[in-house]
Formats: C-alpha cells, sequence, structure tokens
DNA sequence: ATAACAGTTGAACAACTATTCAACTATTAG
DNA sequence: CTAATAGTTGAATAGTTGTTCAACTGTTAT
C-alpha cells in the first residue's frame, strides 16, 4: 500500500461524519477557482503596487511606470491580466490611457487586506 | 533611448503632481510586500480549498486528504505553508493532527473573496 | 507625410513552485 | 519490543510565470 493510495487514509480511520459535512458546505468548484485565481492575480508585487496607486487614484501607464520604476512594458502586461480580472478597468484619453480601479468592490478588498497586514 | 531607459517616460510627459500624491499616499513597501504575501498563499488550488474545508470545522490531515482527494504528503506541504502565513493553526491530539483558521479575521477575508466571486 | 510619443504584444529566458516519491519521526495497539 | 498508523520532510521534476527585448499599432503635432 502505497502514500499513492488516496485509500490510505480507510474509510474506518476517517471523520466520516466531519467529512460529509465538510463536503455538503463546501462551495462549488467553480467558485473555489474563481476565488484562487482574484488571490493569484493579486498576489505578485508589482501588480499589488499598481492596485494601491489606482487606489489612490487613476494613472495613464506611463505615470505608473514612473511611480513604481519600471518599463512601460512590464507594467502593460500586469495591467492586462489585471483588466482580463476584472479588478481594473481603462479609457483612452488621445494617446494615453488611463487605469482605474474597476469598482469600490475592489478598493475593499484591497483595504481589507493592508488592514489584516498592518494589523 | 530604448525602452530600458527609464526616463523614457521624461518628466515633461509625466503627471508630476498625480504622481508626487500617489508616491505620497502609497503604503510603506514593507506592508505592500506582506499584502502580496498574504495573496500568494491564498492564491493556490489547493491552499483555497484547505481554507474552505477549515471554514466549517477544523479537521485532521488525513480528513482533509480524503476531502480533497490528494495525498497527505501534498496536503502537509501545503498546510506548513498555510501555517508559516499565520493563516491556520494546529494542535496535536495523539497520533494526529487537527489545523484550523487562526483567527476570525482570516474566515472574514475568505468569506468576502467568495462572495465577490459569487457577485 | 513624417517624426515623436504612449502603449501593446509575442517570444524567450530565468526564477519560482506544487506535487511526487521515498525515507523519516512519533504515537498507539498488540 | 514490534507493527501499524498519522504526519512530516527534502530532493527532484514538471509546470507556471514575470521581466526583458524588439517590433509593432495608433495618435498627435509639425
Amino acid at each position: 500500500m502505497t502514500e499513492k493510495d488516496i485509500m490510505c487514509c480507510k474509510h474506518n480511520f476517517v471523520h466520516e461524519d466531519k467529512v460529509n459535512l465538510v463536503e455538503h458546505e463546501m462551495p462549488k468548484e467553480e467558485n473555489l477557482l474563481g476565488v484562487t485565481e482574484l488571490f493569484k492575480v493579486l498576489g505578485d508585487p508589482t501588480r499589488t503596487k499598481i492596485l494601491s496607486v489606482l487606489y489612490t487614484q487613476e494613472l495613464c501607464v506611463c505615470d505608473i511606470s514612473k511611480v513604481l520604476n519600471m518599463t512601460k512594458s512590464a507594467i502593460s502586461h500586469q495591467l492586462k491580466i489585471l483588466k482580463m480580472a476584472r479588478l481594473i478597468q481603462s479609457r483612452k484619453a488621445g494617446k494615453e490611457v488611463y487605469y482605474a480601479l474597476a469598482d469600490d468592490h475592489v478598493g475593499k478588498i484591497y483595504r481589507m487586506a493592508i488592514e489584516h497586514v498592518m494589523e
């Protein structure tokens, strides 16, 4: 019997009642993966910093590059990921593209995380 | 002049007032990295699932393995990461080790994310 | 039309990370 | 003491991902 065999946790030794309850209460796979995806997008230093500056106000790509001291290319790549995750929105004004948080909910999540870290 | 040159965003073309304001409002690097680390830990499907089951009640490693249909080794590795991030706590009872969410705040963050995803 | 600038994009490389595997510790039952 | 079970751990592998680089689009001004 190897570790590979998931039945190493034989039915006899698993707390069946607990497992059944938990399985019942668990959100749908689809929603859990959505949560994972949300956190994964937020879990990168560049993207966290972008959110933190957009939390104050909307900015163009060039401004963000300046504040974070990174190339426009690197910023643009990350902006795309944030936008696909619907965490930010953009509007075009001439040659410039301005980015802002998608809605209040995103700001709320960011603020909550900051508060949690600062205790 | 290459893209590499961060001064491609010459001072003339950057919105200096905005940049200055944002730099001033921005949280300390240390705290931002803390936020990133928090999200990074949460941004893995296995760890998200572990949180979701512990959100219902405390469980031993074997139970978690059963519910997620993964080996104890894989679960144990992820539990360690969650514990180092102070998102969960453990207590030993005989041969078994029971894990639970570290505090209400963790549950609150998890619930908020689930609600955000489910809209 | 042409030059200059803002921004985007795809490929490639380097760094990171989750799972597997095998070996290990520790606790309990016989 | 010995066997069996719960859990941990380190190394290795395979998959993922962020930045760089170079080339590109689109807009504005001369």
